[in-house]
DNA sequence: TTCAAAGTGGACTGTCCAGTCCATTTCTTA
DNA sequence: TAAGAAATGGACTGGACAGTCCACTTTGAA
């Protein structure tokens, strides 16, 4: 019952927590850019303008860091999908969802990939606590997306057969899978096309 | 017009050419296990039991090998993938491909990934030579499958309407995605459910 | 106003790594 | 069988990197 068996958080002042979200935000951009092993503690201080005992102040290690990088990709890949399917109603919205995702990407040039779908791909063999974490986000990426299928189904769009859930993890496979491609071809389109199954997909079950 | 430009490959001898394999097959093993930035040379050595004037000797540096790795993974998935779809015939030919992919998912334990997937979201951004590369290796898989539904077309199994292509490419993306979430989740349940939607998306076009 | 905690600066260490270099052994062929 | 080419061994270099350490500055609450 040791209270320092593991050091609780330490109480931080807005100075430190901003210095902190410069920080993780400046390893996020970079570690997107370049993988995580890309990446060093000297470039995280150039690019945020921390100094090391900074870092070492605020996160354990590189894993510490990377883990809270980790968890910024997430919850802005949450608040993004959230919008479109917190209020999903029709097929029309999941169309406008898909122009939403191929704009993106095109946006980025189809560079970067997914900031989750990288990382996951860097991390889920290599670092068991990442693996986990980077699990409980994809699982609540699909969740938004099942809540909306589900929404569908209640207003009677979708048969209320539909397995939401399945359905919502083969629609995030599409995604992960067409960004993966049009990231190495550079072109949106393997994107559209994986999306488009995905759509069609939902729609073939539509009531 | 100087021939040596760029140097001519070097002329092996078979036991030359027996160590070059040596060596480009425990790289491969390694970086499929870890990725190319966790490989360092000496491991390679040490895996494949060649000293590091045998890496140089064979390669021109890291690049030159990770290159060979690409060729060889790509070559290995080809083969694979090409007995299936040399004579895919039918639907059901299509499920038991789908019933191998699952079942080779499972054996490696759902941990490693596509080979080619991984090695492209590693290197993608960070090579232009090795985007190609991973570009044309994928673009040579979607004409494997893409041949398998053109067969399928011919013999009057698909609409002829059927854009083989893009069908192809969506099923390579869903492979890609489905893939990756299952290597994330250590199950291959999300696998299963990317090539069942992708099969259903084919199967839709069924004449 | 004071002083402890929070925050910051940056030099330093030990290790790892890609790539170089040169000496030696093994093969091939003339 | 001699000589040149191919193959191999392994020490060495220069730089990059994660992580440590200690001194100094700022903040905020009593």
């Amino acid at each position: 019952m040791d209270r320092n068996a593991k050091p609780q958080k330490r109480a931080l002042t807005p100075r430190g927590a901003a210095t902190k979200r410069r920080i993780v935000e400046a390893a996020a951009s970079l570690i997107y850019a370049r993988g995580v092993e890309r990446v060093s503690l000297d470039d995280v201080m150039e690019a945020s303008g921390a100094s090391k005992s900074q870092l070492y102040h605020y996160f354990d290690n590189k894993d510490g860091l990377v883990r809270e990088v980790i968890e910024l990709q997430a919850s802005r890949i949450l608040q993004t999908n959230a919008l479109h399917f917190e209020r999903l109603d029709s097929f029309a919205a999941l169309h406008a969802w898909r122009e939403a995702m191929v704009a993106a990407n095109r946006a980025w040039g189809g560079v970067g990939g997914c900031p989750l779908g990288s990382l996951a791909n860097d991390l889920a063999a290599q670092s068991e606590q990442a693996r986990r974490q980077l699990d409980q986000s994809f699982a609540a990426w699909g969740m938004v997306i099942e809540a909306g299928l589900s929404r569908m189904k209640e207003m009677g769009q979708l048969r209320s057969c539909v397995d939401a859930r399945g359905m919502a993890v083969a629609v995030l496979a599409a995604i992960q899978g067409g960004i993966l491609l049009s990231k190495t071809t550079r072109n949106s389109e393997p994107l559209e096309l994986a999306l488009d199954m995905a759509l069609s997909h939902i729609e073939r079950h539509a009531v």
